[in-house]
RNA sequence: GGCGGCAUAGCCAAGUGGCUAAGGCAGCGGUCUGCAAAACCGUUUGACACCGGUUCGAAUCCGGUUGCCGCCUCCA
């Protein structure tokens, strides 16, 4: 069964066919690195994080390119407004980035190109623009004209005539044609510039991705990705560009992610309705996140609330809780549950959780399918650990449900951790007590439940589960863990 | 104004022509337990926005209506 994605360019679904055979090419906008990422920023990254683990689940070789933007307006603005130059202000964001990215378990990309280094490349490809007659320049301005640019609004799927009807924008004078845009922007005093045929200036914002990707990627690759919002003008204007200077096809197949959502509308800085990822990883454990923005298809809005997360946390701990009943019953997992998917799911069939896996996330990246397989596989587990089916015969079994589980957890960049630590990082407040105080009580209320004095004996498990800690009994003794005070419940209450 | 997307139970969310419409969260009942917790089982009277159409058959395709959202300006 083939790999199908949606494909923006024609609005439907389509089995994904490499131009190299094993082999794929990916180029996904990245950030610009003016201020720290949002939820939004996350959403994007961890989806196209996913789908870059899946193709390599899936035995292709994967080239991933994802870059920086490292000049631009807002970055210019930030410093003339902070008075700290650009290149800093740059590598204080970027270095923000992989912080957030990092603890996200989002995987860097194979090459992760910045703008301003490719400045070469910028121009040689402005000037096999220019000389197709493409582009034109007014001063010191440079502009790519959409006229001469057949294919102009194939991708966003809007004509010349409608856009400029409906322009919202008003009408640069040094324009040949409204929609045209620039290509280079002449440097005013004091502007990070660069040397060009046309003047001492910086890119406009699209070309640099236009020379990145078929740097490294070659003209014609297989996918480009973003954000739905840079369908236009962003990926419209890099296609166009890259195609007018080259003359084949640019991205065969375009990929495009939803927006996260706070309360229905999307999550922006200019609505100021945004959570940054750090201010979210105080609030949440990185995989509950991840778990959040992968519960629902990349490319449908997910909106973000109190609510959603402490849902995502539930189901987590529900996870983590049998992968602590596997370690019990099987001992500790001995694969690896981070970094580089190895091909695991190429040449597997049979009725089985990674085939299942497979099946759903075939059909156009699934992850919230996926992740319903994954729960399923949970609760058949805990139902052989419940059963009281001689060890020796479902030893074996279990310790292979366990690893394909955490296999396909691998795909989504979950279940790393182990258990315990799992368990640990979310406990928010630390104990009152230290676990040789609670061994303790737990001994005296064993010796009162021996002696039937049920009185006293929950009297203890009701003081202890006051100061945090919460008993179980069972049939090899009582084991006691410590209360989530972020659970499901107390967020609710916080949210409302 | 132009173009596009979405609408599934209390909440979140898969499924996109055909067996009893995944899964999670929350609630309720049960099993287990001294009681709990966890887990398991069951359950939430007809869950597929509304109205038409195509079809032997539609949540799924087509048309329309309503509502919400997005892009058309920087935006993941």
């Amino acid at each position: 069964m083939p790999l199908r994605l949606y494909n923006s360019a024609s609005r439907r679904k389509e089995v994904f066919k490499p131009i190299e055979n094993g082999r794929v090419g990916i180029y996904v906008c990245g950030v610009t690195v003016y201020d720290l990422c949002h939820i939004g920023h996350a959403r994007s990254a961890v989806v196209f994080d996913v789908l870059v683990r899946y193709l390599r689940a899936r035995g292709y070789g994967v080239t991933y390119v994802r870059n920086f933007t490292d000049v631009d307006d807002k970055i210019i603005e930030r410093s003339k407004r902070t008075g700290v130059d650009t290149a800093t202000i740059a590598e204080r964001y970027i270095n923000a980035f992989y912080e957030d990215m990092r603890a996200l378990g989002v995987l860097d990309a194979d090459v992760e190109p910045r703008a301003t280094e490719h400045i070469d490349d910028i121009i040689d490809m402005m000037r096999r623009l220019a000389e197709k007659g493409v582009a034109y320049a007014v001063g010191d301005t440079v502009y790519f004209s959409v006229e001469k640019f057949d294919g102009y609004g194939q991708l966003s799927g809007r004509r010349l005539e409608e856009m400029v009807a409906g322009a919202r924008i008003g009408i640069d004078e040094k324009k040949r044609h409204p929609m045209d845009f620039v290509l280079w922007k002449g440097a005013k005093p004091g502007e990070p510039k660069w040397e060009s045929p046309w003047g001492e200036g910086r890119p406009g914002w699209h070309i640099e991705c236009s020379a990145m990707s078929c740097r490294y990627l070659g003209e014609n690759f297989d996918i480009h990705g973003g954000g739905r919002d840079l369908i236009f003008p962003h990926h419209e204007n890099e296609r166009a560009q890259a195609m007018a200077a080259n003359g084949v096809n640019f991205a065969n197949y375009w990929v495009h992610n939803g927006f996260v959502t706070v309360e229905s509308e999307k999550m922006s800085k200019s609505l100021g309705n945004f959570i940054t990822i750090k201010d979210a990883l105080e609030l949440y454990h990185p995989q509950e996140l991840r778990l959040f923005l992968l519960s629902k298809h990349y490319r449908s809005p997910l909106d973000f609330s109190p609510a959603a997360l402490a849902g995502a946390r539930s189901g987590l701990i529900r996870i983590y809780r049998t992968l602590q009943r596997l370690e019990e019953t099987v001992g500790p997992y001995r694969g690896s549950t981070k970094g580089r998917m190895a091909p695991f799911l190429a040449r597997s069939d049979g009725d089985n959780l990674k085939n299942h896996f497979v099946r759903v996330m075939d059909d156009d990246l699934s992850t919230a399918g996926g992740l319903g397989l994954l729960f399923e596989k949970v609760r058949e587990i805990n139902r052989c650990l419940d059963s009281s089916l001689p060890r020796k015969d479902t030893r074996a079994q279990l310790m292979k449900e366990r690893s394909d589980l955490l296999d396909c957890g691998k795909v989504l960049g979950l279940l790393e951790e182990e258990p315990s630590k799992f368990f640990e990082e979310i406990i928010e407040t630390p104990p009152e007590l230290d676990a040789e105080e609670i061994e303790g009580m737990v001994q005296e209320r064993n010796t009162a439940r021996i002696a039937r004095d049920w009185t006293r004996a929950d009297a203890i498990r009701e003081e202890l589960f006051k100061r945090g800690v919460i008993l179980e009994d069972a049939p090899g003794g009582t084991k006691w863990r410590l209360k989530l005070e972020g659970s499901a419940k107390s967020l609710e209450e916080e949210g409302d």
